[in-house]
DNA sequence: GAGTTTGAAACT
DNA sequence: CAGTTTCAAACTC
């Protein structure tokens, strides 16, 4: 592998969601992406940088060369100025070439951004290019995800992993594939709408018209590409991403592209935020608010920069028929100051949008280059199909740690015709030891632009890339560590059950409302990526960056999987890593292995007879592709879409909720336990065996279930009795006859107590033997052993009254069981 | 690893 | 809706 950067078995992703709270952004509150904080500002000086950069970068694509050239730039960016507005010459979007640029690291690792034809380049200042720069802390990516359909709200998540992550490892957390199916249908996924403006605040926000107003020309030498061609649909990807630096603030990176017809032109933009707090204050972006930055159709590229960011550009030849895309990116300044917004030097990236109808919807695929060639990130864009969307609610899975590889990923679409639910998947293959991803390395003193790529391949063809921009600091690496249980060895996916995105949109009718369950955005530290399609609406992409985290926050738990290597190990190995974030803190980045809504490692299933095209299927009944199953003639693969959606309809056609999770929360008292939503109907195994679903979840049985003999319950006197209290009692049992018979009556109501949570109404003598009652009785046989030692009884003759005692207490437990049936 | 048990899903 | 069959996971040996 040319990358190895890992330090990495033990690199772990995070992720968390931000600034939940804010519904809606005005148009001001735009500059809220940008993250800018400061009044600094580039100097024009720095844009002389830009165009000399801008002027290498050319010199270096006119040579057409695929690999090995690179672009150093050394800049540092520091100012108070405004940004001004820099003309670069345009290429007309009639040129149906397509640029692919990669970044290099010193690893030689690329990063390749296709595009459409249309290119704007922006004078990358602020980039430096620096190699052997080691973060020694953590990086951060921030996504923005937002609905489908264009309306609600949009949500910011953060992804925290290891900047000493490897390329592959970086690699791993682009390729994940995040399938977001909320309640209401919505996808995840970045939409934007044609065309408007963003404009600056005086504090150095980014604007979208200067952004737009930074263009560059294309480089002469191009390799056309003859990948696929998306449809004109609009295409847009949003993604934000952020890195910390270890004194200044959160960079973040919000890159955007739409694809159309109409409207070639895609856009990255990278933002650079000094704040201190590793968070960066993001917030929740509505739908049009989204669409509105995206409506620029240039990717604006600012990558913060430490004391010096270094970025390595190089760029690979690659043909396109697709129009070419702009692709901006500013460079924003270090640790003191605030962010910044320059039109980027002359790192130009292009985005491909590819065009064929049988493409599956629109994702993005990193191009694994050979070991010793950089590695290359391909961003693409292709049209989406166009898509129904089916009922209920969003899901999003993300496989879980699966090593990226440019085999056989899979993103995936499924279309129910008067449904809202869409189904989108990434399915990772394991690394072949190729990297698909670019790195940049970074050093406390330098930050550097991080790219990460993904690799994916649909039928025949890659598609999808990611770049992250990153930069480092001399933070202090936060980690979050897969569950031991997820950490089997297998390479198994972690799943993010449709419930977990469910249950943020609760109450389901909001389509619009994009809500990201945590235990999704854990399984995206985890390295994956989330892609959803929509027929109207673009792509999402995530897009992994490395950079320095504080470990401020008390709030993290910090999470290790033993077993499990790093998310960005670049191994094989495709342990999946989970951090699951509960909603509630996860603000802050409170990180648990906690399952909040039912999130469980995805086993491989075994299926044989049902082609995985079925609910016995466990991958497919959670709407994910079989990816390393053991199963046999499985069509749960985007190789039999038409055949899976069939299946899909046909199963939400016997039972609409078919793919909605089956953990919820209880309702009735408005308690906050997970309770199975169907119930389970077990005869046999008491429901203290994993056929039973709700013991399966670890959670009691309920109103819902139709078990029969169900010892899977809870006995709220048990709960709430403490151990303390339950001592006194056994205390009390011993010393006295009279406790003894206390004790006696004690059971006896417990006996007579309705069952706590059947619902069944058939409860069997046994099921009164609640882990209280058998509790009480051995009370009562201790007594009664105390009581014949104290009175001087022989052995024989206190076995059999203890013996009578027992007795005695089966009988009141059977006499309860009776009388509760009766009533 | 093979065979059995179990309960959800599918089918009638 | 209930009964039966199919299926794959869980479990046992």
């Amino acid at each position: 592998m040319s990358t190895n950067n890992n330090k990495g078995q033990n690199t772990r992703a995070l992720v968390e969601p931000l600034a939940l709270d804010s519904r809606t952004l005005g148009d001001s509150d735009l500059s809220a992406l940008s993250l800018s904080h400061g009044n600094e500002q580039y100097p024009s000086n720095d844009f002389e940088e830009f165009a000399n950069i801008q002027a290498e970068l050319e010199c270096i694509n006119s040579e057409g060369v695929m690999t090995d050239e690179r672009i150093v730039i050394d800049e540092n960016v520091e100012t108070d100025t405004t940004v001004p507005d820099v003309e670069m010459a345009e290429i007309s979007e009639q040129v149906q070439t397509e640029h692919v640029y990669t970044l290099a690291n010193p690893n030689n690792q690329n990063i390749v951004f296709q595009t459409k034809p249309t290119v704007q380049r922006v004078p990358v200042s602020a980039v430096q290019v620096k190699p052997n720069i080691c973060p020694t802390t953590q990086s951060q990516s921030i996504m923005i995800v937002s609905p489908v359909s264009g309306q609600g709200t949009s949500q910011i998540l953060k992804i925290s992993h290891p900047p000493s992550a490897s390329a592959e490892q970086l690699q791993s957390l682009a390729q994940t594939l995040i399938t977001g199916k909320s309640a209401d249908g919505s996808v995840v996924q970045l939409r934007t709408q044609p065309a408007k403006s963003v404009t600056t605040s005086a504090s150095g926000n980014i604007t979208i018209n200067n952004m737009q107003n930074v263009k560059f020309s294309q480089p002469a030498t191009l390799k056309r590409t003859t990948q696929n061609v998306s449809q004109g649909r609009n295409v847009y990807t949003k993604m934000i991403l952020t890195g910390n630096q270890s004194q200044s603030g959160t960079q973040q990176v919000l890159i955007t592209s739409s694809q159309s017809e109409n409207q070639p032109a895609q856009g990255i933009k990278f933002l650079n935020n000094t704040s201190s707090s590793y968070v960066s204050p993001t917030k929740n972006i509505t739908l049009a608010q989204m669409g509105t930055i995206l409506s620029t159709n240039k990717q604006h590229i600012l990558p913060t920069s430490s004391p010096k960011q270094s970025v390595i550009l190089n760029k690979l030849l690659q043909s396109s028929t697709s129009q070419q895309s702009k692709v901006t990116i500013i460079p924003t300044n270090t640790v003191k100051s605030p962010t910044k917004i320059l039109p980027a030097p002359t790192l130009s990236i292009q985005a491909k949008s590819s065009t064929t109808a049988n493409q599956p919807p629109t994702f993005i695929t990193a191009k694994s280059s050979t070991q010793q060639n950089p590695q290359k990130v391909i961003i693409r864009q292709g049209s989406l199909k166009p898509s129904n969307v089916l009922g209920s609610g969003q899901v999003i899975r993300i496989p879980a740690n699966q090593n990226i590889v440019t085999g056989s990923n899979q993103v995936h679409q499924i279309q129910m015709s008067g449904r809202q639910v869409q189904y989108v998947r990434l399915v990772s293959t394991p690394s072949t030891g190729s990297t698909n991803v670019v790195t940049v390395g970074k050093t406390k003193a330098s930050a550097t632009l991080q790219t990460v790529g993904i690799g994916q391949k649909i039928g025949n063809q890659q598609q999808i890339v990611k770049v992250v921009p990153l930069n480092t600091g001399n933070q202090s690496l936060r980690t979050v560590a897969p569950k031991a249980t997820l950490t089997t060895s297998g390479g198994q996916k972690l799943l993010i059950p449709a419930a977990a995105a469910a249950a943020a949109a609760v109450g389901g009718q909001s389509k619009n409302a994009v809500a990201i369950p945590a235990s999704a955005l854990s399984q995206l530290a985890s390295g994956q990526a989330v892609l959803s399609t929509n027929p109207n609406v673009g792509n999402i992409v995530v897009l992994p960056a490395q950079y320095i985290q504080q470990q401020q926050s008390t709030d993290e738990v910090k999470l290790k999987s033993p077993t499990t290597p790093g998310l960005l190990s670049s191994s094989q190995s495709s342990t999946a890593t989970l951090c699951v974030i509960d909603g509630k803190n996860s603000q802050r980045g409170v990180y648990s292995n906690v399952e909040p809504n039912g999130i469980r490692p995805r086993k491989p299933c075994n299926c044989t007879k049902s082609q995985c095209l079925k609910l016995y299927c466990d991958c497919f009944a959670n709407g994910e592709f079989c990816h390393m199953c053991n199963c046999n003639n499985c069509s749960n693969n985007l190789g039999n879409e038409e055949e899976r959606q069939r299946a899909i309809k046909s199963c939400l056609e016997r039972n609409p909720n078919a793919f909605r999770p089956k953990i919820g929360k209880g309702r009735e008292t408005g308690e906050d336990i997970r309770r199975h939503n169907k119930g389970c109907n077990c005869k046999r195994s008491g429901c203290l065996k994993n056929y039973c679903e709700c013991y399966e979840a670890k959670i009691p049985c309920s109103g819902n279930c139709k078990c029969i003999g169900c010892r899977n319950i809870v006995d709220p006197i048990l709960q709430k009795k403490s151990l303390k209290d339950l001592a006194e009692t056994a205390e009390t049992v011993k010393t006295t006859k009279l406790s003894l018979n206390k004790t006696q009556l004690q059971l006896s109501e417990m006996a007579f107590r309705p069952p706590a949570t059947s619902n069944t109404g058939t409860r069997q003598p046994f099921n009164f033997l609640t882990e209280k009652v058998v509790e009480i009785t051995c009370q009562c046989l201790m007594a009664q052993a105390e009581e014949a030692e104290r009175n001087m009884v022989d052995d024989e003759t206190s076995q059999r009254l203890i013996i009578e005692e027992f007795g005695r207490c089966l009988k009141e437990i059977i006499q309860s069981a009776h009388k509760a049936e009766a009533t």
